[in-house]
DNA sequence: GATGAATGAGGTTTCATTCAT
DNA sequence: AATGAATGAAACCTCATTCAT
């Protein structure tokens, strides 16, 4: 939008710079970033490696523009899923559905970023695991106040404390997502948000 | 025990290739499989170079054998603390107070493991990862076991595909381990398991 | 003056070439021929890149025109300076204070001069270096021919050869003026042309 | 000599550094040292890369190791030379006679050293140099010794600073051997250290 | 004519692996 | 059997130069 605005050479800066970001994501998300070399995502990008260069600093400020770019953009998309209800059960259920979809949307990603925020990663010196670590407690710290108002509306029991609850149905989400990445076949990501969410709605001891 | 009826000979190269597991899994766990160097183990493990290659064929060789073997370590003690009893609500107790145990007692494997089974790895050429997700997923069937007793004894409600809540239950305990690696000040790993299984007991709705 | 005469354009031209050349000796006696880049040059002259390439066919190029525009300017103010007087002892005088007047007013390059025709470049494949050094030889050759005129006049003693009078004279102006360089607080360059020819005048021996 | 004493592997990688040293001299006198790749060295040398580095931390490591193993054999041997005689006027005929011996068995390295001290010299980032200069001070210094002490015992006239008289007697015996290196058949360099010398004992002017 | 984005050869350096001792 | 010196492929990155606009 705001781009057709911008001079035509701008535009195309705009449009190379994500041509190797895209390159880079891919390779990066199905080899590693230890297991791909400048050269390999120049080719990919269908560029000169110099060119990436004029883009990119170094091969770590590719890598953590690809990161952080992305979270930024999850973490304004997870607001804006939020935000379309004020029924904190409703929110769960968005939120929810949100995480699939995105995943399906964005397979490479969701491995690089599954790769880095939950598994520790020593891919990069110090500093961008932080970056991104922030960037995820940020997201949590929003889920968390669903559950913290919900609770306040006495919708939700005290089962336990909010943050640590949008921890555990994020960490189930991503189980599920792994599993289903994993083999998609015998693990299904469920259409139906509630089908998470019984864990916490329903209470597993007989009563 | 075992190794009390091999010769010395043998004894004593058990004992070192022990020596040189111990070195190398620090290290990686530190520093990550690519910023270590096999010259860097072999000087941490106060043996040559080549006396590293007498024991592990290459790097990944000596990687995916901390690997396996810690795995098959843990798979065993998982057995073990699920046999322990045969009441399905102690054994998820006892189950999440083992894992609470490992981490402490074993932190830098859990770095690897976590970074491994969860994340998705790039570290190794294809084929490691399967090994370990497939123990992996060993693990959580026995998990699902107890589920599935469980709701075959009438104790559990049948909220969820046994192998599905064995997976939330497992990542509920990993995202608690991972928030108290992170910062144990603020992201405390609960002594009482309850507060965990809390979350599958009570139904997080106002009845 | 010729300037004037040639059609605006050109003269323009000339203009750019010279601000060029500015740009470019600043930098090279600064940082050195090899840690400059052509880059760097054209932004320092605020020229595009592919402008300074109109100029000069190559980096190489551009550092021989300075070198020896300096020279032909240096040798031209030589051959000035010493028909100025035609007092061999005057002569002598004159060469020195210009000398010392030249690298007052001239640093920059007086730092490429040294490094290039008194220490050994390698920063050219050769070529320039016997150019630069033709024309160090031809002012010598100025300075050797007062020598010469001093003896055949019987003003100077044939102490030792012309031509090697003339490179020792020269060369002590030389470390004078380094010293000076290096730290001219320790070692001044003198203001009186004697306190050097006096080395030449006076013989050191008590008599 | 001690070498004989060392056991037999120290003195194999002795004579390995000094190959390497030695093969590197050869190619940054002739080439100048950005002009030489440490492939290039390696080969001459007849050496890995690899092996390269594991003697030298790095390019400029070998360079700055050559010029200063080069400077302190160099000063010791300035000291034996001056210690050889308590007569001033003899003092200065020995170094005169020993800057001459050092140039023809050492041509590569002369090339160097005058690069280095006498021209300014932007191979390195700034250090070396320092160190280089430092040292070439101590040797004026310690020839600066010698004219004063003449002057105590007058046995010289005080035509000039001590320094500043060692720093022209060092120049002039440069600039001759520059000329004779550049052109040896045109410009010899003195066999009998009194045609140098005469510059400084013989006045110029006819009395 | 001027521009500066694009190029890619070539430099430095690291490190997994081998093999003579 | 144990050693660790030697190897060299391959990584990252720079920069002189070209050429389409």
């Amino acid at each position: 939008m705001a781009d057709r605005k911008l001079p035509r050479r701008e535009r195309e800066k705009l449009r190379q710079r994500q041509e190797m970001l895209a390159a880079a994501l891919e390779l990066f998300s199905q080899k590693g970033y230890h297991n791909v070399s400048m050269q390999e995502i120049a080719e990919k990008a269908e560029f000169a490696l110099g060119t990436l260069y004029k883009f990119f600093q170094n091969k770590e400020d590719l890598y953590k523009t690809i990161l952080l770019e992305r979270c930024e953009d999850f973490e304004e998309a997870c607001r804006r899923t939020l935000a379309q209800s004020e029924d904190e059960l409703e929110q769960l259920r968005r939120y929810i559905r949100f995480r699939g979809d995105r995943v399906r949307q964005n397979l490479p990603f969701v491995r690089l970023f599954l790769a880095e925020s939950r598994g520790i990663s020593f891919n990069l010196k110090a500093g961008l695991d932080d970056e991104v670590r922030r960037r995820y407690y940020r997201i949590l710290e929003q889920l968390a106040g669903v559950f913290a108002r919900g609770m306040d509306n006495r919708r939700f029991r005290k089962i336990a404390d909010p943050y640590f609850l949008a921890a555990a149905l994020d960490s189930v989400i991503d189980t599920s997502l792994l599993l289903w990445l994993d083999d998609p076949r015998r693990h299904f990501f469920p259409e139906d948000p509630d089908a998470i969410l019984d864990i916490f709605f329903k209470g597993l001891m007989q009563p």
